[in-house]
DNA sequence: GCGTTGAAAGACAGGTCTGTCTTTGCTAGA
DNA sequence: TCTAGCAAAGACAGACCTGTCTTTCAACGC
């Protein structure tokens, strides 16, 4: 039972949320918590309340129906939290970099954090020809071209090649929220620290703009 | 068929190859290319050429399979060829902290590169108590019990701080390389440089120590 | 009020998985 | 040579998976 939704949803034909709605938030809640292969087609149906054959008729198969969780992945984490946070935030190129990873240290001390569905699915599937990984492979590089924009404008010359660098950052931090490390992203805020200096665009560190505790360099591990 | 061993491989009662060492080396063929619960157990006995009773008596269900080869992946992977290649190469400490990215390197260029393990298992299994995800936990700080003695050889005071950030650095190149960047070790290998001449204990750079081709920090992606 | 449409509910087929049990045949030792 | 024991081979049970099909019921237009 639990959040078994006994309402009913239904006003008329015309509903309040279309079956479509239901089947991809069910979908969505459950493939970013628990993985795709883990989750079968029986309990999408049975929590978002539709008949198998109405789920089939919107999605040919698990796989069409994966694909359009990634897609709903990239709408709801990546564009409207990890991009929107960050701009939310503001401040010059550089210091919105930094803040992806206040963002994610918020992220990384959620006692429901769920991981990176992106490299879930890319560790979860193996074939290389599988499209639900090669989507999931897209979906990466849709973030990689957000950390490009940003790279440029800070007026970093190598642009791709740094967005790559900062790139392995975040996929390192998220690795190592999942090994149990909750201070992850303040050590890969301080490398990234280093890479900015490096390319010469740091400023001189805006104090405590997020509220969130100012990492020390030197500080022991919970 | 294709390898399909048509070689006895036993003698008698005394076998030239224990049952149990072929479990063993099946099992670490098939769960490292393919992950855990993509490869069944009929699919170990059948390239194993045992009874599935023979792999029942060895080990008493799947996990317990799974533990043991987690262990020779310890054995094989983190003693046998990463640590045992960083040795080999020598020089000072600094230099073999590097010289994990130059071993990468060559890793990461495999056609049949297959990843970590131990990161695998750890986002294929989400239940926090499962016994096999807390073992591949340990295994990946088996990994860091390394990193921060050679952290401590350096000179490097907060060894434990310093040993997390480096592993970021590796668990990140890892999954980028599982992205198709075969040049995700040799971006890691800066960041690295970078981290080590923060903790001032960065030589003037081993000039071409390995024969890999030194990285220039400016270069396209390919 | 009535027929039509569409979705919910669930049975079903065919496949896969783990783990157990039975049969058969080979090997070792007396 | 004969017997005891072990392992290979594979059938089997029970659970789960995806995808299809049928039945039942409720809402809408006319």
């Amino acid at each position: 039972m639990a959040s078994t939704d006994s309402t009913p949803a239904l006003i008329s034909r015309g509903r309040a949320v279309t079956a479509r709605e239901r089947i991809d938030q069910t979908a969505y809640a459950l493939f970013s918590r628990r993985g795709i292969r883990a989750v079968g087609v029986d309990e999408v149906v049975a929590r978002s309340g539709v008949a198998k054959m109405t789920l089939y008729r919107h999605y040919p198969s698990k796989g069409h129906l994966a694909l359009a969780f990634l897609r709903r992945r990239e709408e709801l984490w990546t564009r409207g939290w990890l991009q929107a946070e960050v701009e939310r935030r503001g401040g010059p190129p550089a210091a919105r970099l930094l803040a992806i990873f206040d963002v994610f240290d918020k992220w990384f001390r959620r006692s429901d954090f769920e991981g990176c569905s992106f490299i879930n699915v890319l560790l979860e599937i193996d074939d290389e020809k599988n499209p639900v990984r090669i989507a999931a492979v897209a979906h990466l590089a849709t973030i990689r071209a957000f950390l490009r924009q940003l790279a440029v404008d800070a007026g970093i010359s190598s642009a791709d090649s740094f967005a790559r660098r900062w790139h392995i950052l975040m996929k390192g931090s998220i690795v190592a929220a999942g090994e149990g490390d909750v201070e992850a992203a303040l050590r890969a805020r301080e490398i990234g620290r280093l890479l900015l200096a490096h390319e010469g665009v740091l400023e001189p560190e805006p104090v405590a703009r997020t509220g969130v505790a100012r990492p020390v360099r030197k500080h022991r591990v919970r």
